[in-house]
Parts: C-alpha cells; sequence; structure tokens
DNA sequence: GCCCAAACAGTAACCGGTTACATGACCGGC
DNA sequence: GCCGGTCATGTAACCGGTTACTGTTTGGGC
C-alpha cells in the first residue's frame, strides 16, 4: 500500500489536481460544492501532503538547518532546547546535524542541507573564519553562533564573553583573591580564547602586578579535576580558579574537596555558562542563558526569512555575574535556589 | 543569484542532465572525460544538488522524524543528544519536532513529516493508544519509545521500569525503611503508571503490611519540594521517598534540607533516571541510560529502513540500580564519581 | 437579446533531480 | 562486409505537488 497522492484525491473528487490544491489550501476561487467534495476525498483516503514534493514547487521547506559542534552535554542541550521551542513557536522544524564523528568535512553536512532548509544556523566554535566561508552556502540565509569576529558579512550572534568575565575578576578581587588561576577551554575555541583574552586584562585592571596563572584545559569536567589535582601535588598556591566552563568547575571542585580544601574559605572557585548543575552545587558563575541563545538564533533567522534581501546583523548576547557559594561565604548555605 | 542547477552544469559540461547525474553519483557507466568535465563544471559553478529533489525521485531521505513531547529539561536534552550522535554515524539527519505548546493536535506534526523522512520516532508518553493510532501514518516505518503497551503493530521500545523500581524498594526495604513515600508522575504519563504499579507491587513483596504511600506529583522539582515541605507541616511520618523521577528527588532533597533533616540518616532519598546531576548530588536513582536508549531507538529504526517489510518489535530497554549517599550511608562522603 | 466581466475549473508547465529506454558509435567474429 | 553486442550518451517520463494561463459558464446591465 502506498499513500493517497493529490491524484488520487483529484480522481475520487472528480476534479483536477489543481482544484484539490486550491481546495486545501483554502486560497482561490473554488466553489463551496468542489471543496466539500474534495475535503471528503481527502479524509476518506486519508491523504496527507508530500511535504517535500510541496516545498520543491515552493522553494519553501519550513524548517531550519542546525549545524551544531559536539559541544559538551549540558551546553549542546540547552541551546537545542531553546532552538526547538522557538522553532516549534514559530512553525518551523529544525534539521538537526552535528559536525562531528563521520564528517570530517565541515561542508559536507552543510550539503547535504541544501534545498531542505530555508535557513541554516550554524555554531562552529573550532572552525577559522576561512573555513567557514568556504563550507557555508552563499545563497541560503545563515546566522552564525559565536562565528568569527570577522566575517563582517554574515549575520553572527556572539556571547558578550568578555563583560561576565570582567565582572567575575572584579568579584573576586573584591574579595581579596590575588592568585586566581584561570583554567581555559580548547585552543582553537572561539569563546575559549575570548574568555582568556578578558582574563588577562581584567586581570591587568583589577589586580595589576599579579602573576597571570593561565593553564590549558578542554572543556571536560574530567581536565577540571585533574589540572587541580597536579597543581596541588605540585605545591602551586592559589586563592581562587576561574574555568572557561561549568564542567570543568565542577572537575576542580571535586579535586579540591579529595583534597580536603575549603570552598570557598581556602580556594574560591568560579565557572561559566551556568548551566542548570551550577545552581544546585552553589556554583558562582558567569550565566549566558543559553537555551535562551537558542531562541534568539532562531527568532532573528526567522526574521530574516521574512525580509527579502536583510541587511547581516551583529547581535552581542549579554551575560551576567551570578554569585554563589563556592565564591561568597554570605551566600553559602544558602542552599539551591 | 540563485544556486546551479544540475541543468547549468550540464550545459556548462556540455552534456546531458543525465549524465550528469550518472558521474556525480558514480554508479553507471560514463566515459572518463565526460566525468572530469562534469566535475569540472560543478566545482566551476559551486554546485550543490538539491536534496529535496533528489529525496522527491528517490522516494528516499536520509533523515528520520523525531516527535517528542516537552519532556522535562535533562531526559529531552539526554536522549536527543544519543539520538543525534547515532544518526550522524549513519549518516542520516534528524528532524526535530516536539508536541505541545503551538500544535495541540499530535497529528499534525506528524504531518507535517510525511515526505520529508524516511522513518519516524516517536515518543508520546502522554498520549493513549487510540490518539496515537490515529496520528501515526499507516505506512511511515515507526519505533514508539514507551509507547502503550497494548499497541502490538507497532515496534515498541520500552523502559524496563518494573525492574529497577524492585531493586530500588528491595534496597531501601534492606536497610530498614518501612514508611517509603512515592512521589509519582503525571497521571497519564505511561512511565508514571508503571513505576507507581511496580513500586504497589514492590512494597507488597518487601514490605507486606506497611501503608502504600502514594503522592500525585508532576516531574518538577517543584513539586518534589512542595510536596515534601506540605507532608513534613502537618507531620507525616516516614523514612523513605521515592521520588518517580530525579528532578522530582532533586525537590525532595532541598525541602529536607531546609527543614534540617539528614539524608539519608532521618530520611533517605532517591529518583529514577540517573540525569547527569543525580552523580554530582550522590543521588540513589534508577540509571535509565536515556542516551542509550536514543541510541537504540536510531539503530532500530534504520534497521527497519534497511529491511523491506520488517516484522514490528519490542525491545526492553533495562534499567540498574544505582546506590549513592542518599539512601546508603556507606556510599555518603565518597563525592562523585 | 447581447456583451462583458466575474467566477470557477482544467491543462500543462514547472520545481530539480533520477532513470528506463532509445539511439548511435564502435568493435570483434564470421 | 555484415551482424550482433557493448558502451556511452541523450530523450523524456516521472516523483508529488503548485500555479499561470486558458476556457467555459453564468449573470447583470443596457
Amino acid at each position: 500500500m502506498v499513500e493517497a497522492t493529490i491524484r488520487d484525491v483529484a480522481r475520487r473528487a472528480q476534479v483536477s489536481t489543481a482544484s484539490v490544491s486550491r481546495a486545501l489550501n483554502g486560497v482561490n476561487n473554488v466553489s463551496e460544492e468542489t471543496r466539500s467534495r474534495v475535503l471528503a476525498a481527502a479524509t476518506d483516503l486519508g491523504y496527507v501532503p508530500h511535504a517535500g514534493a510541496r516545498s520543491l514547487s515552493l522553494a519553501r521547506t519550513n524548517a531550519i538547518g542546525v549545524v551544531l559542534p559536539d559541544v559538551h552535554g549540558a551546553f549542546f542541550s540547552e541551546i537545542v532546547r531553546g532552538m526547538d521551542s522557538e522553532a516549534s513557536k514559530r512553525g518551523y522544524l529544525l534539521l538537526l546535524s552535528n559536525m562531528h564523528g563521520v564528517n570530517p568535512q565541515p561542508d559536507s553536512v552543510l550539503r547535504a542541507m541544501r534545498g531542505r532548509v530555508d535557513g541554516l544556523l550554524v555554531m562552529a566554535p573550532h572552525l577559522d573564519a576561512e573555513t567557514l566561508i568556504r563550507a557555508l552556502p552563499a545563497t541560503t540565509p545563515t546566522v552564525l553562533i559565536n562565528g568569527p569576529g570577522e566575517l563582517h558579512d554574515y549575520s553572527n550572534l556572539r556571547l558578550d564573553n568578555g563583560a561576565g568575565v570582567d565582572a567575575l575578576i572584579c568579584h573576586l578581587t573584591s574579595l581579596g583573591r590575588r592568585r586566581i588561576i584561570h583554567l581555559g577551554g580548547p585552543r582553537n575555541n572561539v569563546d575559549a580564547q575570548e574568555r582568556a583574552a578578558a582574563f588577562r586584562s581584567a586581570m591587568e585592571r583589577y589586580a595589576p602586578g599579579e602573576d597571570i596563572l593561565d593553564l590549558p584545559g578542554d572543556f571536560t569536567e574530567k581536565a577540571g579535576e585533574e589540572t587541580i589535582r597536579r597543581l596541588l601535588s605540585q605545591g602551586v598556591q592559589f586563592d581562587a580558579v576561574f574555568a572557561a566552563n561549568d564542567m570543568m568547575a565542577i572537575g576542580v571542585l571535586q579535586a579540591l574537596k579529595k583534597a580536603g580544601l575549603q570552598v570557598p574559605a581556602d580556594v574560591a572557585v568560579a565557572g561559566f555558562d551556568d548551566v542548570p548543575l551550577a545552581r544546585h552545587l552553589d556554583l558562582t558563575t558567569v550565566r549566558a542563558r543559553i537555551a535562551e541563545l537558542g531562541v534568539r538564533a532562531i527568532a532573528r533567522l526567522v526574521e530574516m526569512l521574512g525580509n527579502g534581501d536583510p541587511e547581516p546583523f551583529q547581535e552581542l548576547h549579554s551575560t551576567e555575574l551570578v554569585v554563589r557559594g563556592t565564591t561568597d561565604p554570605r551566600s553559602l548555605g544558602r542552599g539551591p535556589r
């Protein structure tokens, strides 16, 4: 058995396919009598329009392609959640693909989306501008998320890493912390780079003369834990740790706990992102409102799709400091909220 | 400017569209000379095949439709993560949609997928069998996740709620707990129903004669917190709480903490799912391996797509008890790991 | 009673690919 | 030198919709 097509409906209702199309889409002149005959035939046959064929002739798919790297756990989840909710609100489907695994070529996944989507949402913090330009289709409206800053021809939705880090370091130094360790993210990750740079300049502003303690990491919990364990065994002195994301900060907390150190009394700890976990672990962090980032990305892309030939835009997604117990003893024990 | 089509390539290479198609798909007999002319023309024009048109004539899309309810946070995220990773491994794209919000009609979202996907993954724990049958397309291969048990004509991947709950109650009673409160999920949720039923029969087995304390909930953290607060203020006695999911269990922990009660000394707490948070909060729970459930669902669906007309299957996804500090004092303080 | 416009319905082209079938060139065997 | 087969390529139909254009009917105004 195969699905009924518009021709089956037309035959059964004794009209042409053109009339069926008009009747079902309710646009043009169709007599009341024809319309009801068509509707009856359609329900009789359980007819469901073939979205693929429809979008081919309309040159419109009502789908948005989402390309993400294999971002670590919570981040990925949150942003997809935001996108999904906004997309379904606006009547779009999401075509999801990630840029890791079997697809080493960044363009192969983008090519696979040609003709299936009306627009593209691309998050590729690990790609440089040139690679990205080569891979991106020229004519599909595209919004980059945290794309390289120098791509002024593309719409770009970026996280305001600088402001958040600045506020955080200001907070730590105002609590008297001086030997602050920065645990960075992957070397080729744009956010990680910005956070590290912001860390350095904030340190110069708020704690001039102090050593810049900048260590490499990879955004995983494990990296956070092992780095701190190593530092402790080497006898390195520090009174605060700023991890470039929450997952690493959580690893840091565990290493400190195992070593018997008090947080925040001995060492203050802060992360970045404010993943759901952070609230429960009472972790000071910079809130990125990740789900909302996904919502904004969809919203702006859909607006672009509405316009004929929109200007590329640049939008900065603000961040905010969230002070909790791992840096501020006064909020310790207040517990999750 | 518009994207180049296969006809543009054909014109430039001075061949017919048929030859272009053959050359690019590398299947049939094409002379070496023609092939290279076609490839050159294609790269010159930056030609990318139109996936929509391709799938229309091939009757194959290489996409899988995923329909989910707006499951609470962590669960949704985990299952999508598993699906995404497996799908991209097998060369499929995921077309995502959820069943809440603007689409009250469960069939409208399924209809929107006709002709864009090769198969469907549907998770609808809140729908009854009849509604589901009416909404599901007859000819698209479909795998239900936690679908109603009575739908034997459909492939169904279900969570083994019973075994997990049984092991958990056995664990709690063996620790001497007797007045165990069950905090249930939404009334129309299949998993919630199964967990509640398993709770009752496990209580009869391991703690015969004890009261069955079964309270309603809705899978949210808030519900967990407020229910416990209310119970405490009413002076209800209990020495353990089994929440039907982890989020509620987390709410329970908070309420107990605020009330100054010791966990597990005064009250043992357990959840269900083993979301990432659970490990960090040292919460005893039943591991559902949610991401793996997503992986399995994709894997089985893709296998179905490979076969011509496969038998519907039933698969039970096993669960396992994970004992942590919120029930077992011996594992308390061992900390996350 | 005639003319013209409006309302409705059908024909067929088109969206961008794939592929069954037809065609023609070329080759080897007799 | 003719025949049959193989190989490369082109022609055109098809996938399942939409819609510009055309044709027919109907009705109102004069």
